[in-house]
DNA sequence: CTCATTATTTAGAATTATTCTAAAAAACCT
DNA sequence: AGGTTTTTTAGAATAATTCTAAATAATGAG
């Protein structure tokens, strides 16, 4: 008797390790293990630090043959968010990019071809801040060098 | 025989000096004058630097009585933005908000009321920047405080 | 392991901000 | 004034995102 492949057939590419490093990542924030979330974090998660728009990883998700709904690109690109897996960048008030790269740090935007380029923290001089308005205290800094060409 | 008050009957707020005044302003940035836009440029310009969405300056005109369609809003934001009498700024990927202040200047924003505070350029060290990539020159650099209680 | 509970996914509709269209109105030029 | 170019406008169109409600999958208790 051979053993059905209904589970794995849709998860060549990922390994069982993988599998298992990005389940203990989503258990790790308090998220479900579900094969959604591990393909899409295994897309995510795969190449370094990167920026990515709904729109892109749903295009990536399909082109390696993933039946993921627009709706679940959506809601896991948020939830990553408030998970603190992934981080949202404010540049284009069309378009809501998010960023693997949890570091703090800034963002080069080249505008024109909607593309971001990571600024790690130390390469700015940011230690003269302001003084928050009484009330607040301060939830982030965001730098964005906007380019031309 | 009684002049007409045609034209002048909803521009009552606006003396005719305040009209010259925006008048030239417009003329100044290659726009003509028309009633819309000095009326929603008195509105704008009126009480000193301040931030405004498309939906906060419609309300507004409503409220003093100015019959403005929202594509007129929509098309004299944008336009005094390019024009250079506004200046776009970015932090929420939902709304677009346009600051009256022209100075470089960077901003605090408070995310829970969609509130913007200046904060003047010097109150922020930011002498070294990282060299942009090759190709490419600095249209902009935007820091971002972002609030919580 | 199995069932009940709870969370997730999904297709498609709904929402929201913004832009577009094409026609009427106003401004400009001579 | 009269013809040309710009603006304004109502309403339709678009684009990104969220919502809805039903189907599916994961979890946990027995």
């Amino acid at each position: 008797m051979v053993t059905t492949p209904s589970t794995t057939s849709l998860t060549i590419s990922l390994t069982e390790t993988r599998r298992d490093e990005l389940a203990a990542r989503l258990k790790a924030h308090g998220l479900r293990t579900t094969l959604p979330r591990l393909q899409l974090a295994d897309l995510l998660f795969a190449h370094g630090n990167r920026h990515v728009t709904a729109e892109k990883l749903h295009a990536e998700a399909r082109e390696a043959g993933l039946k993921v709904s627009q709706a679940t690109i959506y809601n896991t690109l948020n939830q990553f968010s408030e998970a603190g897996l992934l981080r949202e960048v404010q540049v284009d008030q069309a378009r809501s990019y998010f960023d693997t790269n949890l570091d703090d740090h800034h963002h080069f935007y080249v505008e024109a071809e909607g593309r971001l380029i990571d600024i790690p923290e130390q390469a700015i001089a940011l230690e003269r801040l302001p003084d928050s308005p009484k009330g607040f205290s301060v939830a982030g800094v965001d730098v964005v060098i906007r380019l031309k060409k």
